[in-house]
DNA sequence: GTCTATATTTGGATAGAC
DNA sequence: GTCTATCCAAATATAGAC
């Protein structure tokens, strides 16, 4: 089961999201088509594993990442982290973090996994002094913005991430002048 | 020929990008679905009109853009009628700036009209000021990921898109000072 | 230019034996 | 749990008549 769905991530990361089919991801395991409806019962089911899986990959980065006491710094390293883990496999962002599959939506548990996610790097923007929603939108959508113009202008390049660190000490700047006012 | 395009957007804004079929077009249109192949080669042909067609409404939009003379205001009114633009019609924005479609490349020609939007705005942003590259790759990348947050968490409202000014302020801004150094 | 008819491929899903 | 066999649907594309 956990095999199965490496596998599916390795053929993933060959053909794209897209194009993990069950007759492809059966000749991966080496069984026939009809035996992975043993282990999921419908192709959305795999995505459903796959994203909760996906999902425990990127918390459990998150969790490596020895974080520094000073805030910001702390959020530079886990936005970095998370811009890392985006970058090294466009296949497994695809599925995570944007909507491309038709019809795709996960299940209310993986989806919890998803949120938690959030929830922590919302944390540390919190801690570093971004409290207002529509700052916390801000670096958010920022964050996105970069890795999703690496990933479809340069992959394996640093030409828009690079800018992260200085766009995050911009706004983290602004929301606290903003905030203290 | 021009209305069987506009029949295709139509059926893209109801179904989304991918969901145009030659069966429903050729439906839509009124004819039998291998009749289209008097107008288009291929699928990916037909792709290909949508593609230059979407990108010379969007010039003509920003073509009609009353630019003030402020050169920042100007560039505020270029990227919010880009962004009104993006907003109106997702799948549109879908075929033209994101990559979706499995083995679609626009046609040299077609790309041509999408270089000269680039163009156009890229211009706007060195006369506010914004000459180095990563600053301008800044720009693009924000713009483009309030664009996507917003598409994808709250089509219809404008809970990200209404920071664009902002942070074209602090960005430009910050460019200027840093080219001043 | 438009049609009917059909070829071809691809993929998801099910039935039922072992 | 895994298999063979099959079904079904969707979609692109082509042949050839009118």
């Amino acid at each position: 089961m956990a095999g199965i769905v490496a596998c599916a991530w390795e053929l993933a990361r060959e053909q794209g999201i897209a194009g993990v089919t069950l007759h492809g991801l059966a000749r991966a395991v080496g069984i026939r088509q009809p035996s992975l409806y043993e282990y999921f019962d419908s192709k959305h089911a795999l995505y459903d594993a796959m994203f909760a899986d996906g999902n425990r990959q990127l918390i459990e980065r998150l969790n490596a990442v020895k974080l520094s006491r000073d805030h910001r710094a702390a959020l530079k390293q886990i936005l970095a982290a998370f811009t890392a883990f985006a970058l090294e496999d466009p296949a497994r962002y695809e599925l995570l973090f944007q909507r491309h599959l038709p019809g795709f939506t996960p299940s209310p548990e993986s989806y919890a996994l998803a949120a938690e996610v959030l929830n922590r790097i919302v944390a540390l923007m919190r801690a570093a002094g971004v409290t207002a929603e529509g700052d916390i939108d801000c670096i958010v959508a920022i964050t996105a913005g970069l890795i999703e113009a690496q990933l479809s202008n340069n992959p394996g390049g640093n030409r828009w991430v690079r800018h992260l660190n200085r766009l995050i000490d911009l706004l983290v700047d602004d929301a606290i002048t903003r905030s203290k006012q």
